[in-house]
DNA sequence: ACAAAGAACGACCGGTCGTGCTATTTCTCT
DNA sequence: AGAGAAATAGCACGACCGGTCGTTCTTTGT
């Protein structure tokens, strides 16, 4: 996020700085906005294509698939928007970082609930712990984002694909 | 890093900004600096107690427990400093991010050569990937410190020790 | 005793930041 | 066509940024 301000975005948008005050009245503001529209291209590309596959592990699988690597295939040059602010606005309280956790919190709770479903479905063993599964996916992504983006390291994406696949194969149904 | 600045530091060393030059030339000196004394503190606090473990798999568990926590646990207050630069140097080309991944690759790679001992000595399968499991571990160390700086689960380190049990097991040897 | 070196100082530079104020333009609705 | 609202522009501000300057003080080696 300090990589916006309002200076360069207004160049980059060709518009005088002053004039972004009228949409944004605050930086919080903007940032808060930016948040709003990274969520909005999330649910887009992320949470609703995947609700077209049939609920349980189907679902889970097809999260994955478009979790991994969604703000390069949207186009956001800079990264998964949330991991950079989460990793930013770890240490700085204020309303940013709340909806930044917010933000979190619902993800990770949503894909719980499908690894409730898919236990229920019988696709997982039904002694699984959702949560150490979903840990287990959160730090796929980290993992995979980290060595994409930092050490360009190719077999990255099929590193993670790997690991989901072993994740899951450790709550197999008995 | 870019919490840190001279004038800030100097404040804080009670001293003034001109006299902190004195020590480094340049922004980019002060930061390679800080990665050069993190690097000291996570060696003294992580790899060389972890040596004093006999080497494979009992090594590979001390270097874990070591590593979960060991900015907290050096006084650290912001974190791991190298996820902090890993993730804001991720897009910013200039020797501050070469050193950051240079120290990274060094890093993960030790833990692979740990790993291959671990192989060798029969404590893992020998048919095991051990890029797969510093993958793995990696992943494990980024969502505990996600979990606990950014969402403030208290859990954060119990799932981490759990999954990193489940994760070698999924490689115990034949 | 004296010179060289290092550390610290205060003042200052150009630049960018977020943010306010006051026009002016442009659009919309009667 | 004209009134009023919304969008944009221009300008200035104080704070902070990294960085340079010349100057002092203290230490150290000879």
């Amino acid at each position: 996020m300090a990589a916006v301000s309002f200076g360069s975005l207004a160049a980059r948008l060709e518009l005088s700085k002053s004039g972004l005050f009228a949409h944004f009245k605050d930086k919080v503001d903007l940032e808060l906005a930016i948040l709003d529209a990274a969520e909005a291209a999330f649910r887009a590309n992320v949470i609703e294509p995947a609700m077209e596959s049939p609920g349980g592990l189907a679902r889970l699988n097809a999260l994955f698939d478009l979790w991994l690597g969604w703000a390069f295939r949207c186009g956001l040059g800079g990264g998964c928007p949330f991991l950079g602010a989460s990793f930013e606005y770890d240490d700085v309280p204020g309303p940013v970082r709340d909806r930044v956790v917010a933000v979190q919190r619902r993800w990770l709770a949503f894909l719980e609930s499908v690894v409730e479903e898919a236990k229920v479905a019988g696709d997982l063993s039904a002694s699984a712990d959702a949560r150490l599964i979903v840990s287990g996916m959160l730090g796929i992504y980290l993992t995979h984002h980290f060595c994409t983006r930092l050490l360009d390291d190719p077999s990255a994406t099929v590193v993670a694909r790997r690991s989901f696949a072993m994740l899951l194969a450790g709550f197999a149904p008995a």
